[in-house]
RNA sequence: CGGGAUGUAGCGCAGCUUGGUAGCGCACCUCGCUUGGGACGAGGGGGUCGCACGUUCAAAUCGUGUCAUCCCGACCA
């Protein structure tokens, strides 16, 4: 390609509405163009690092037994309505109606489509196990698309789908994804860890998430992991051994407190002089419109993940102090179960279940209870978000906390679509069985942008070779200096018969401009004509070495054939 | 959806307080000159000032509403 005839538009400065460095640099070097909020454009160069991706998957993925296929992006409200999650998916499933005034929807996933295609086609025990995939966009109506493509509204993604007669072949498969999952984004220069994770609004019981470790903000995932052993996991589903010590007050009668002014939990520790894990703090909160109490010990913080799955809602989010005021009689600050046990959803967490003598809201404007004790003990369940220095599960080493940008994730489904469908095969002894199922997803376009989080400089874009747009950009300094640009021509000749992915810069620029662009979109290699062309030489650059080797044209034609 | 901000040429921005012919840089077109890290000179094209209503002789500027975009929180590939 000719740099001169490339479809690409390079900018001197970031855009403006751009945070994440990713983001700014597909934009700015040219690769992506914003349409609407979270939509955009992959223009060429972006067009090739994405094919490069998918063709990177596409190979692991075959070798890994799966077959590729493509599902219908338009999809009918019935099969959804079907599975359950025409209600449950939420404003991020994309409605809208065709002429006939059917309900429709854009897909976000494809998990209805796939069981029902399976249900018509997949008869027979003898046909399984078996994996299918698709290369496809996505959209999901995201709440809050941000960082360019590392959180689009539309999106491209693979994602598979494994159909089996038991658990063990199921987690056989697991196994299989996991490690095409790995030699994946190896290829694309990515390293990953695969931690524990909340299974959302996939569903299913295992699963998994591919990160990409970061420290930036970007990452928008913290990772939780283990300093010893292999234990890791999202904080939406990690956990501690918390290895719960006695607290206790010290205050051994109970009785109502006049506290006033103590809102906060550090404001009631003040108060009472006490530590802050001497407090059983609630948290109010709006489960689909229901309240539930949240009790965690005051130095924990809820984890609204873990404690939206225990209420098994769809929605979550803290009540508000006019809600708090309404539900309890009391204001915020003040709030306690006592008195609502039987009005109102209570959730303990574990981190209360050695409390002694506590102090608690009192339900009452500025007032609290002090040396309390379970009447009668709950139940105690994990709502905890873990925190930093607290034990590892598995080994008791302490865990660490980094973020991390989640580019795949892995699933066992088990029968939550089969059964929900009824999407059956029959069994060797002719019974009728809903398939147990996986499904595992890889964001294409997230796996483009993590690289650039990764993979970039001050001066733009260090592409990994495998997923560059191009390998190596040929730049005679002087286009008009016939020798400079003829033997510019021929190299770029040989390498294009040769297949090599080459751009000549053949445009009428300062030497300057073709430098800063080439760094800017990233090509792994450079190669320099200039003056020591005089001398038969070139220079041969990497996107990040500092000094040229200098080199005949044939010896840099070599460095690529 | 809650909190904060911004909408002026393809991009980045000024002008708005104090209403009166719409500006700058980059990019684009022409000519000249230049050619090793985003040169220079001369000339040129391009904007319903997000949209609507209102106030006024007069609105980018003031008021009301509305839409869009971005940032901080709840979602997820």
């Amino acid at each position: 390609m000719k740099m001169s005839k490339l479809f690409v538009k390079t900018k001197r400065e970031f855009p403006s509405d751009a945070e994440a460095i990713s983001h700014k640099l597909l934009v700015r070097a040219g690769y992506i163009k914003k349409l609407s909020s979270g939509i955009y454009s992959y223009l060429p160069l972006a067009w090739r690092v994405i094919q490069k991706v998918e063709q990177i998957v596409r190979e692991e993925m075959n070798k890994a037994g799966a077959q590729e296929l493509l599902m219908p992006f338009v999809q009918p409200a019935e099969i959804w309505q079907k599975s359950g999650r025409w209600a449950k998916y939420g404003k991020e499933l994309m409605r809208t109606k065709d002429r006939s005034g059917n309900e429709m929807c854009l897909a976000p996933t494809h998990e209805e489509v796939i069981t029902s295609i399976a249900d018509g086609l997949l008869d027979s025990y003898k046909q399984l196990p078996i994996n299918l995939y698709q290369i496809q966009t996505k959209f999901r109506d995201e709440i809050r698309p941000r960082f360019g493509l590392l959180r689009g509204r539309e999106f491209v993604m693979k994602d598979a789908y494994s159909f089996h007669t038991s658990q063990e072949s199921l987690e056989e498969e697991y196994e299989n994804m996991a490690r095409a999952y790995t030699a994946i984004f190896n290829r694309c220069g990515l390293e990953t860890k695969a931690v524990q994770s909340d299974s959302g609004a996939i569903g299913g019981a295992v699963s998994h998430e591919f990160m990409v470790l970061t420290d930036t903000e970007v990452g928008e995932n913290d990772v939780f992991y283990c300093t010893k052993c292999d234990y890791s996991a999202n904080s939406n589903h990690a956990t501690s051994n918390l290895n719960i010590e006695e607290t206790d007050s010290g205050f051994t009668e109970e009785k109502i407190v006049d506290t006033p002014n103590t809102k906060t939990i550090e404001e009631v520790a003040k108060f009472f002089n006490v530590e802050t894990n001497c407090i059983l703090k609630s948290v109010l909160y709006i489960v689909d419109s229901k309240p539930v109490m949240a009790m965690i010990r005051g130095d924990k913080e809820v984890e609204e993940t873990k404690l939206l799955n225990i209420c098994e809602g769809i929605e979550i989010r803290p009540a508000t102090s006019a809600e708090a005021a309404e539900i309890t009689g009391s204001e915020a600050g003040y709030l306690s179960f006592v008195g609502l046990e039987d009005k109102i959803k209570v959730v303990f967490d574990k981190s209360a279940n050695k409390m002694k003598n506590f102090i608690i809201g009192a339900n009452e404007p500025e007032k609290h209870i002090a040396g309390y004790n379970f009447k009668e003990m709950p139940e105690f369940v994990d709502i905890s978000l873990v925190k930093k220095g607290e034990k590892c599960p598995i080994c008791g080493e302490p865990l660490d906390v980094t973020r991390g940008i989640e580019v795949g994730n892995i699933f066992q489904l088990g029968t939550k679509y089969s059964a929900a469908m009824n999407a059956q095969y029959t069994n060797e002894n002719g019974e009728l069985k809903p398939y147990i199922m996986g499904c595992y997803g890889i964001g294409v376009t997230r796996v483009v942008s993590a690289a650039i989080e990764k993979f970039h400089d001050d001066f733009g874009i260090i592409w990994p070779e495998a997923i560059a747009p191009y390998k190596v950009i040929i730049v005679p300094v002087n286009t008009q200096d016939e020798l400079q640009m003829q033997t510019a021509t021929e190299i770029y000749n040989k390498l294009l018969e040769a297949g090599v992915e080459v751009v000549l810069d053949d445009r009428d620029e300062r030497a300057g401009v073709k430098f800063k662009d080439a760094d800017l979109i990233g090509f792994p290699y450079k190669v320099v004509v200039g003056k020591s062309i005089t001398e038969g030489k070139v220079e041969f650059k990497t996107r990040t070495s500092k000094d040229a080797e200098l080199l005949t044209p044939e010896e840099a034609i070599k460095k690529f054939i």
